[in-house]
DNA sequence: CCTACCGATCGGTAGG
DNA sequence: CCTACCGATCGGTAGG
């Protein structure tokens, strides 16, 4: 899978047959979620795709709430990587808030199982930044590049919260409403990515400050 | 529930022991999800809250998909309605346009376990507006009203089903947002009306038509 | 990391 | 709408 790290290789293959069992089972739950839809993960089935009895994963997660926590926290850090990536190309402050919001819809929809998983009702203590560390904060990516381009005057003055909560908001609809199958297949035909973009420019567009004459 | 429907009484209760069994199964699924989260929605456990025993739905419904499918046809029925009661309080188009917003929003927040439903990757055939009739369309409600805007000169040109799908995008990712928990309290503790009105107003701010000077 | 085992739940059907 | 029954899966643990 694209998100594996390298493999910690293990010089004692009759105790450890993986090398890295660990990662095996999270790339086992986003295929597994992928195939069969949420409702059919079960540590069981993980396990078996793994190649291993259902009792091995309790010795990398405590339950499956346990898993399903590790599986956000990576999809939480490549996101934010990937936003990193999608801003670094942009020279100006608002372009790259917009760069920002497109690539969060790309993740979300080549990676709908990790942003099922992400943002999902699963957890029962909150899997906040603050927890996941500075890697994995895509909020506080998008309050920074968005605080910036106010201070730039590329985007209207007001409270920084407000304006990228509504930034948040219309990128994760967006983003909810293609994972969730829930857009006519007519307005998807022209791809992802130009209706990604076109939908963050409207906002980026309606947030810009007017020029001055 | 405040969603059910009046019931209709059965003369023969010696056959037919609920007045409304199939209501009464709607609403025990609601109930469930709301206090024990969607994965714990099962049929037998749903017969059981409705005081039936487990082969008892099948009289109603083929399977799970079905009844979630009942479920969620109810839902968009509900939420359509409470669009179109907001939006009649508001005189001018651009009004009504925030009052549908607002409206979609609350109805989410209100109404978690229901939006879960409508909204969730349930369905092997999409539920559209086409299948639900024109009591479930609140896309067509948006749609409608964004025109209307548009040609009031309230809202700026541009392709409406762009406009509109902003919109969409934006009050759906705040509800979903919302409803998974995933804000911090402390943007929610002006209540969820007021931040629902906030961010509304953004976008629809961001839409409207400069005024000419 | 495996084998063996526990109790519990589930979807679905037969037959009345 | 009920009783009785099917095969199957699940989470979790003991013990090695």
């Amino acid at each position: 899978m694209a998100l594996r790290r390298t493999r910690k290789k293990t010089a004692d293959k009759s105790t450890y047959h993986h090398g890295d069992l660990r990662q095996a089972l999270l790339d086992a739950s986003l295929a597994l979620i992928t195939e069969e839809g949420f409702g059919a993960l079960s540590l069981r089935e993980v396990a078996r795709r793994a190649g291993v009895t259902h009792a091995a994963p309790y010795r990398h997660f405590a339950d499956k709430e346990a898993l399903l926590a590790a599986v956000a926290e990576e999809g939480f850090r490549a996101m934010t990587s990937r936003m990193k990536e999608e801003m670094a190309r942009e020279p100006s402050p608002i372009d790259r808030l917009g760069a920002c919001g497109v690539a969060y819809v790309l993740f979300a929809v080549e990676n709908a199982a990790h942003f099922r998983v992400m943002f999902g009702p699963h957890f029962t203590q909150p899997l906040t930044p603050t927890v996941l560390g500075e890697d994995a904060d895509a909020y506080g990516l998008l309050v920074g590049v968005l605080a910036e381009a106010q201070r730039a005057g590329e985007v209207r003055e007001g409270d920084t919260a407000d304006l990228a909560l509504a930034c948040w908001s219309l990128v994760h609809g967006l983003a909810s409403l293609l994972v969730d199958g829930q857009l006519d297949p007519e307005a998807v035909a022209g791809g992802v990515a130009a209706l990604a973009r076109t939908q963050t420019l409207l906002l980026v567009g309606g947030l810009a400050r007017p020029p001055v004459d």
